[in-house]
DNA sequence: GTCTATATGCCGATAGAC
DNA sequence: GTCTATCGGCATATAGAC
């Protein structure tokens, strides 16, 4: 019930004592909204964890609403540059199975190692009000066009069969990996060998090569 | 709050009126459930859709976390039925692409298609009682292990590339499935087509092909 | 900036009339 | 089987002291 205008502080406010109080606020926001989801989790609640009372929390935000709504939008925005970073720093004419690598693991590690605000975007954005769902989804598909771009580029230079549905491949991409909040098991296995298992997934299938190699050299196959 | 022992009705209180108004309870919150969120969705908002007052429902269930008990119950097992069944009228040497594209199709039919039970289940596990979620670990499990079965007797025909962890493989695709409820639009493309589109990636990747053909038109696999 | 105190309303659940 | 009435509790949000 809000569709407040604002959304950031001045740089001078960032500079007092009240920068620390409202990003604790944030970050105490995005765990719980991960760990109890939108509904589940009361201003009393964040307060608590973050040694304050509820009603101080209106002192940095308007409404609950609004703190969600930082905390998805930051959620994006980390995962994305996280992934444009590792993309921009490979080599221009890598191969579709690096560039997948690189950019799955960027998005697994933005996700998974300690960053609430990436999953609690995944979590509870079919849980906030409409409006504040509505507000954030040009932010979304912003990311969404980018991996598209980043196919799109590697299918004109013959590393992706033509004739493949590149949307859907992202959403199908975006699936396995945004899943993998709901599994995954650090002790169990390091975030690289899943990443690339993905990537190789995605690039050969399962189907086991035919003859010649298709594009990861390295292992070899043999069922002798 | 409950950890209730009982579960099911009696057999003769099936045939009573109160059968009915019991499946329209859980109908209406399996929708809502998906709709709304669990801790969002109010038994007032459940019972006014039925046409009925939050009292009455606690005729029919002890609790709320009873509903969301049963409705995530009947979410796993229709899809788990829907899949068994299709799979099971497949050839018995029917290969790794279409077996994939049988299974696929019918978990995302269960999924997508009229199914408020099967779609609540994914969108709200995470937020329900940690002691419900707990009690309903063990159906999921079953269903993940049926996939599980099912990629293993295909790698150990030869029909899987080895190496390939298939645990890992089957969350990678049920994140590839369960994420449709996020994007899929009926009036796009239809089911077949997408369960096509993803079974081909699962199986031949996106890279083109080298030379030879890979498993699609070859059936040259008869072990009869 | 943070506190206490409080307004207002919905929540899950129960009791008992019909 | 469904209703009305109600309990105690917790929700978001506000007002004003310090």
């Amino acid at each position: 019930m809000s569709t407040v205008p604002k959304r950031k502080p001045t740089r001078a406010a960032t500079q007092s004592t009240g920068a620390t109080s409202r990003q604790a606020i944030l970050d105490t926001a995005a765990r719980l909204f991960r760990q109890e989801g939108y509904a589940a989790t009361s201003l009393r609640a964040i307060a608590d964890a973050c040694d304050m009372k509820a009603g101080s929390l209106y002192y940095h935000f308007d409404s609950k609403d609004q703190i969600v709504s930082e905390v998805l939008d930051i959620g994006v925005q980390r995962v994305f540059d996280t992934v444009r970073c590792a993309v921009e720093a490979l080599s221009p004419d890598a191969d579709l199975r690096a560039t997948l690598q690189c950019a799955i693991e960027a998005h697994l590690s933005a996700l998974l190692h300690a960053h609430d605000f990436t999953s609690a975007n995944i979590r509870i954005f079919g849980q906030v009000p409409s409006d504040v769902r509505a507000s954030h989804k040009s932010l979304r598909r912003s990311y969404e066009q980018y991996w598209q771009g980043l196919l799109t580029a590697l299918q004109r230079r013959g590393e992706i069969r033509s004739g493949t549905d590149l949307q859907r491949t992202v959403f199908f991409l975006f699936g396995a990996m945004n899943w993998t909040t709901e599994w995954y098991d650090q002790k169990k296995s390091g975030l690289p060998a899943m990443a690339g298992e993905l990537a190789d997934l995605v690039t050969n299938g399962l189907c086991p090569k035919p003859a010649a190699r298709r594009s990861r050299p390295a292992v070899k196959q043999g069922k002798a």
